[in-house]
DNA sequence: CAGTGGTCTAGACCACCTC
DNA sequence: AGGTGGTCTAGACCACTGG
């Protein structure tokens, strides 16, 4: 009869708190949060329950634990997440080391389709720059970024361009903004003229098209991404479970 | 000095022993396995250490818990597991039921890269086959997979024609054979004549190009399989985490 | 050495399913 | 009512880190 009343576990309440204590960057990104004994006093609950609380937030990659060292909130800045979000490989299955290079970058207002991805006010104001990513001194990734204007208000390209880093460690260490996960959908196209030139492609061979939606936490949206990927001697690795 | 001594928690060592057991087919697909309780007594360790070890067991798809219920081994028969590796999309982002067509089958030998990425010594015999997988009616995948011979000695495309259910399914129930993991490498080709012939698309335009190894247990590599996406309206979706 | 996370236990109780 | 998994606790001990 009665809707169901929603039952939510006392480590899921914890896991809520400490949520929100990441959002308001109580902890900054490479910091470590509090001992599993000083949280549990803090909430007035067994330590079995924090840790059972910070367990998921390790698995949805947001928290890392350190063994004899503590629990330390994930940065883009770790070496380790470098490449957490960039799955083109050579094809004998080596990662290779990608260099950023920015091309240029304006400002506009969001149409209905970046009004729709990014949940923003229709005609609000964005950020947009491209930038290649070369590999092995071969440009293979053209990307068009595009990020809402209130969280990215103070983006320049020269900032960008002296940045030693990847994007995601820059948009967390000047914007305050953390990447937390993504979702791409892949497709194959012909290169048009200028994207082809770019990337040193002949106009209209294949390219892997990979569009990007990043999210923060609870799943707000940050930023969304068209990239043309030159797939000739590179592939898109990918693992199923 | 002495190098490292492979220090294995008691749940680590348990979840070995289940392993085993799910790779001697001890409970079938589909079926549960013992309690908690059952398996604490039948290895003398407490309820909580055999949770953790179902615990990992769930986190890498091989079980799943009802509550209320019980534990049970994953099947590829069970509708929920259907399209877990198939990551085909409509373009708004609508799952679309598919539909296998098996073409052609033929045996040969392995040679040296079926050979490599089976796992497999050169020129054991192998089993090839390809099909066309269908949305809406329309041809959107065409598959060439192959297979070690000696696991599915009795493969025939006239059983495989009448199957009902998924192509995993089928390799579940009639060979034993269940898929657990697959890696997959993604690349923008141009179509050639013949596959832009059954695709119905365009000679030279661009397909993604989907090669998939599939591992059951113990990472043991047991198909291997090329396909071509046509992704006018439809898109390959993935998530980053 | 003290402090951290990691493991293991035993027991109590709750939520859900089936009969 | 009796079984299953799911939660929570308290306490003991282990493994790893750093001063």
């Amino acid at each position: 009869m009665a809707p169901s009343p929603a039952f939510s576990p006392l480590y899921r309440q914890i896991k809520a708190l400490l949520l929100k204590s990441l959002e308001a960057r109580e902890w900054r990104p490479g910091e470590a949060i509090p001992s599993e004994q000083e949280l549990a006093a803090r909430f007035g609950v067994s330590q079995g329950t924090v840790r059972k609380a910070i367990d998921e937030l390790v698995a949805e990659n947001l928290l890392v634990r350190k063994q004899g060292k503590g629990t330390f909130v994930v940065s883009h800045s770790d070496p380790r997440q470098f490449y957490r979000f960039l799955r083109l490989r050579r094809d004998d299955g080596e990662w290779v080391q990608a260099t950023s290079v920015p091309i240029d970058c304006w400002r506009a207002k969001a149409g209905q389709e970046a009004s729709r991805i990014l949940q923003i006010p229709l005609g609000s104001p964005i950020v947009i720059f491209r930038r290649v990513l070369r590999f092995a001194q071969k440009p293979l990734v053209l990307d068009e970024i595009y990020l809402p204007g209130d969280l990215f208000a103070a983006f320049s390209l020269d900032a960008l361009k002296e940045w030693r880093g990847s994007l995601y460690s820059f948009f967390e260490n000047r914007f305050g903004v953390r990447m937390v996960r993504a979702e791409e959908r892949l497709k194959a196209v012909a290169a048009d003229r200028v994207t082809a030139e770019m990337l040193g492609v002949a106009e209209r061979s294949p390219l892997l098209f990979v569009e990007r939606v990043t999210y923060t936490y609870n799943d707000r949206p940050v930023e969304w991404r068209k990239g043309f990927y030159a797939t000739e001697s590179y592939h898109y690795y990918n693992e199923l479970t």
